[in-house]
RNA sequence: GCGGGUGUAGCUCAGUUGGUUAGAGCGCCGGCCUGUCACGCCGGAGGUCGCGGGUUCAAGUCCCGUCACUCGCGCCA
């Protein structure tokens, strides 16, 4: 018999009756009984029932260990009787009746339980990670990644993808996040970084003639997080493609997400591949107030500036004759709502920072509230009418420059639909954002800015460089979105050195400045490089929406605190000097500590 | 860097208008119980009320500061 197992824990059925099986794993639960033992025996697979009653030799050693110590079990599979079957348990019909008991493992008492779906604060689940990851959900969430990222790897691998390896040890990037600096050891005071994204390496890896890539790539930033955005590291499904057009990127990509998604959904909707809406830039955040829509939400935002030309309320009139603009959302069959829902949503609005949300209410074709009073009643009906809303729809209004007022519109937009829940459930509903503006307006410093990824190519090319306003140009770079979440950005790489030199002029760089800083692209794309694009989405994203968990942290297995901290492994932490000194670093200023090097970590660095 | 929320037993939380010895459930320790599956019953231990200062006859409760965690803003090609 094998020296710890012969069956997992999920394994036994009422075929097995009269078996004698060996079985380990931890005590799940314990049920005492006096005269019985209960014992739930938990591994990776499931629950099995273990039974000692009192004059098996057994119960007592068993009885006294405490829970999540780690046993194995010899004893033979016993059919349960009919009204002692528990239907919740694969293995109900039967239990295990214990012969002998060899102890692998004695837990201390715990610091949080293991059984059971409390909630518990997030210091304490991350520095025990590993007993929260003994936990059903979290166990299930990891396990649910696993097969998620095998899921991706086939479908990618069915569509012609081949996956590769890029460096870790890089050099940093001066556009876009903040690098994760590693120091050299053979050049002193120089640095590698660790990649943001394997960007510059997959467009090599289709200068040197490989015409389909893909990874599951590690990418670290050094930004704050999010509860959707995990500091320090992440994980993106990397991809690229040679010789083709957005509409080839994303007919590639559409079958893998709405592949990995319609297996991973448990019967929920998904947006079929060939079937995603595409939202120009513009449009989403006119109508949606934002780049990442949630569509399963059925409010549009209205632009209701025109309306308010010469209005009798005087503040809205005064904001769209400044060139400013109002933005309307829907409150829709609110006519029941109570003055405080109104209100309370004008306070929300505020304490975002925003200068107040206004409102219309609307009982029976009836409208109320100030902006309805002074606007008149015409006015608010011709509005409604265009917004399509019925007589006991109420409205708020966004108003201020546009950008703020479109943002606020957005924010109304998803806080409203919450409120009266009209989010639809059981969705996933996708769509790509496209047409993103090549460059931005950098208010601050008064230059034209690259808007999103300087390497995009721009519509229309070099022409369209050299004879547009480039506020006016557009770029072939798309986001795709799923339920509100921005699940990547990609885009049509700029392969030609005369454009992407004309590109960078425009946002104020010079040649000798690009040679400088992108000369490992610029210089390949002199010796022949292949149209190409391609996308990452980001697979903690795609599991946190698959697992329905609301934390990116549910869905990774070690990850940090808010403060990129690792309270399990205590990361980041003090080195020894004489390591310091052999990378030509000194800790100056107010991160200087005394050195207190810890010895026991030293010892575990083998 | 900024704003909101939280902080009371190992864990989850209650604690009134400032008023006697700060409570409950789970867990832990001891005892009882032969069919439970969140077993049940009896008993016990366990508290720097995040920390510091202030107001007061009296502070878990009010005020100021500070720290930790978390959510958001900034940031995130």
């Amino acid at each position: 018999m094998h020296a710890y197992r012969t069956h997992s824990c999920a394994e036994l059925t009422a075929s097995d009756v009269g078996k004698t099986v060996r079985l380990s794993g931890w005590i799940h639960r314990k049920r005492d009984h006096g005269g019985v033992l209960f014992i739930d025996l938990r591994d990776n697979y499931g629950i099995t029932q273990i039974v000692a009653d009192e004059d098996n030799p057994v119960q007592k050693p068993l009885d006294s260990l405490r829970l999540e110590s780690v046993v194995t079990v010899t004893g033979d599979v016993v059919a349960r009787a009919r009204d002692a079957i528990n239907p919740k348990l694969p293995t109900g019909e039967i239990e295990v009746v214990a012969r002998e008991l060899e102890v692998q493992s004695q837990a201390a008492e715990l610091p949080m339980p293991v059984a059971g779906e409390a909630d518990y604060p997030e210091e304490i689940r991350l520095k025990y990670r590993f007993l929260d990851l003994r936990r059903e959900q979290m166990h299930g969430n990891i396990m649910l990644r696993s097969a998620v990222i095998a899921s991706i790897r086939r479908r990618m691998m069915e569509q012609g993808f081949v996956e590769f390896q890029t460096p870790i040890l890089t050099a940093s990037s001066p556009e876009g996040a903040r690098d994760y600096l590693v120091p050299s050891r053979v050049h002193p005071g120089k640095f590698y970084a660790l990649p943001q994204a394997p960007q510059m390496f997959k467009q090599l890896i289709m200068v040197a003639g490989f015409d389909k890539y893909f990874q599951v790539a590690p990418c670290f930033r050094d930004e704050d997080a999010r509860a959707d955005r995990s500091p320090g590291e992440f994980y993106q499904l990397d991809f690229e493609m040679s010789f083709v057009t957005q509409d080839d990127v994303f007919a590639a990509i559409e079958p893998v997400l709405s592949g990995v998604f319609e297996e991973f959904a448990d019967g929920k909707f998904v947006t079929r591949a060939g079937d995603y809406p595409r939202i120009p830039f513009r449009e989403a955040i006119l109508k949606y107030g934002t780049d990442k829509p949630d569509l399963r939400n059925p409010l549009l935002v209205h632009d209701a500036g025109s309306h308010f030309e010469g209005s009798g309320f005087g503040l809205f009139a005064k904001i769209v004759d400044g060139g400013g603009v109002v933005r309307a959302v829907p409150a829709p069959a609110t006519a029941e709502k109570s003055r405080k829902f109104f209100d309370d949503m004008n306070d929300w609005a505020r304490s975002e920072g925003y200068a107040g949300l206004g409102y219309a209410t609307r009982k029976g074709g009836e409208w109320g509230g100030p902006i309805a009073k002074n606007h008149g009643p015409d006015r608010m009906d011709r509005l409604a009418d265009e917004m399509g809303l019925g007589p006991d729809d109420g409205i708020f209004f966004a108003a201020g420059k546009e950008a703020e007022a479109a943002k606020l519109a957005g924010a109304a937009r998803t806080r409203v639909a919450e409120q009266l829940d009209l989010i639809e459930k059981d969705a996933f509903r996708f769509c790509w954002i496209v047409d993103f503006p090549m460059f931005e307006y950098n208010d601050d410093q008064k230059k034209i800015d690259f808007s999103h990824n300087p390497f995009s190519m721009p519509q229309g090319g070099l022409e369209a460089l050299e004879s547009k306003d480039p506020l006016d140009i557009l770029a072939w770079q798309y986001d795709i979105v799923c339920n509100g979440v921005e699940l990547s950005s990609g885009a049509i790489r700029n392969h030609r050195p005369d454009i992407m030199y004309k590109a960078f002029e425009i946002a104020g760089y010079t040649c000798e400045e690009v040679d400088r800083d992108f000369s490992g692209m610029i210089n390949a794309f002199k010796y022949g490089a292949p149209p190409h694009g391609g996308s990452a989405p980001g697979i903690d994203r795609i599991v946190m929406l698959l697992a329905d968990e609301p934390n990116i942290r549910e869905v990774i297995l070690f990850p940090m605190n808010q403060k990129a901290e690792d309270l399990m492994m205590n990361a980041p932490g003090q080195v020894d000097p004489k390591h310091l000194r052999e990378l030509g670093i000194r800790i100056v200023g107010e991160a200087a500590q005394p050195a207190a090097v810890n010895p026991a970590k030293a010892v575990a660095q083998e």
